[in-house]
DNA sequence: TCTGGGGTCCTAGGACCC
DNA sequence: TCTGGGGTCCTAGGACCC
């Protein structure tokens, strides 16, 4: 049996830890740049502020009701995210833990079987919940799907099911497939929801009973074809090894302001460039290939429609690399390539891919200086920025101006990460 | 009148996820 | 004035190989 544990409304439920005054109040967080609410807690939806929509949208209903608003303070987030990923890893074992995203872990529960299942369940939820106050669901099912599917009632079902849920039976399966519209199947997007309604298929059980075949043509080939085995219970999404590494490393921002001059693309690619490569030493990889794209809003005209238009160039490299200077110097030519003057820059972004690790580099037999020589200045970079403060030690082309930086208006203090933050108790 | 069979590798784009 | 960021997997199609 497999389990997904999952952070109720994880962003708000890390502002609230430190500030217990809004425990039962509404409270939104909003993406970078303030652009979407991308966590709200139950006060919140109730009051009708939907999710991953635009700030300036419901802010009529936010000020209005005295809704609590917060920028995204990742740092906060990634170390409480940190501590249940470590309490969940105490638990159940380190190799029975795959973390699936920041605020939701699949955990393998073959070691439980009967009423020990339950329980075990119970008592995860009531351990993470005792060790680092962030309230969490556990849903539990023979596969990854059908354990989403548990998970999502665990969490609607508040009352009846203490958020634990607990698929072991036939009938409980069936009872909660009628349940779950296909919309809210993990694995059916838009697209396949349009789709399977206009076929009359309109939860999931009845998606359960069709054939592999009729899947194999209409959802995507053997996705569809795995999709339906794991309703029935036959798990064929394993778990992932914790030690896997990422395929493609991006860093890609929306900028704070519209930007003009290509002097404040090339230090804003320069920054995602660095903070890239940054993410790539941190795994141990080095890059083979870059990207940069650049995002405009479309029209020259004086029109404020927000028509989005990407452009995209890249290049391999002679040898991979994890130097921040030397993918500097390739993606910055790339930048230039890319910018038209006279257009209204919305975003940019770097993406690094073919990853090798630095174990394994083959290096180019006719490349004069190789690419790796730098290693102990990084380290020494990395280590600076990390226990200091981010980007104490940083490249010239990264600019001084910076006159693209997002906005984060109003971001809580880094409470667990930063000396001068703590919480002061007086 | 008429032109094989069996592969690999790469890229772009679509769909999905949180 | 105004709409996030970072990933994964799969497929189709083109180029190329013998």
């Amino acid at each position: 049996m497999k389990a997904i544990v999952d952070c109720n409304s994880f962003y708000c439920s890390c502002e609230r830890l430190f500030r217990p005054d809004l425990r039962d109040k509404p409270v939104v967080v909003l993406s970078n740049n303030d652009g979407c609410i991308v966590s709200r807690t139950d006060e919140a939806k109730k009051l009708g502020v939907g999710m991953a929509a635009p700030y300036y949208q419901n802010r009529e209903i936010i000020e209005k009701n005295g809704v609590a608003v917060f920028s995204s303070n990742y740092n906060l987030y990634g170390d409480l995210s940190m501590r249940v990923m470590d309490t969940l890893r105490d638990l159940v074992g380190e190799e029975q833990v795959e973390v699936y995203s920041v605020d939701e872990a699949f955990l393998d529960m073959n070691r439980f079987s009967g009423s020990a299942l339950q329980e075990a369940s119970v008592n995860i939820k009531e351990t993470v919940e005792q060790w680092t106050g962030i309230a969490v669901s556990v849903g539990v099912g023979p596969s990854k799907v059908l354990s989403k599917v548990a998970n999502r009632l665990s969490k609607k079902d508040k009352l009846g099911t203490k958020g634990v849920l607990v698929l072991d039976t036939p009938e409980k399966i069936k009872d909660a497939l009628e349940r779950t519209a296909v919309d809210d199947l993990w694995g059916v997007g838009r697209q396949y929801a349009m789709k399977l309604h206009h076929l009359g298929i309109d939860n999931g059980w009845q998606l359960r009973n069709m054939p592999e075949d009729w899947a194999r043509k209409n959802m995507g080939g053997v996705v569809g074809v795995r999709m339906i085995k794991e309703l029935n219970g036959l798990s064929c999404i394993p778990m992932k090894d914790p030690l896997e590494t990422k395929k493609m490393i991006a860093t890609t921002r929306m900028f704070g302001q519209p930007v003009y001059e290509l002097s404040d693309i090339r230090e804003a690619i320069a920054t995602y460039v660095a903070r890239a490569a940054e993410k790539l030493r941190r795994q141990f990889s080095t890059a083979t290939a870059i990207q940069v794209f650049l995002v405009t809003n479309g029209t020259r005209s004086g029109k404020y429609e927000y028509n989005p238009q990407s452009r995209y160039l890249g290049c391999t490299l002679p040898e991979a690399t994890a130097d921040t200077s030397v993918l500097i110097r390739h993606a910055l030519p790339l930048a230039e390539q890319l910018y038209q003057s006279g257009y209204k820059y919305l975003k940019g972004g770097v993406i690094l891919s073919g990853l090798v690790p630095m174990a394994a580099i083959q290096t180019n037999l006719f490349l004069k200086e190789h690419l790796q020589s730098n290693k102990a200045l990084l380290e020494a970079v990395d280590n600076i920025n990390f226990s200091h403060r981010d980007d104490v030690v940083k490249y010239v082309a990264s600019g001084l101006k910076r006159n693209w930086k997002m906005r984060q208006e109003l971001r809580s203090k880094r409470y667990t990460t930063r000396w001068n933050e703590l919480y002061k108790i007086s």
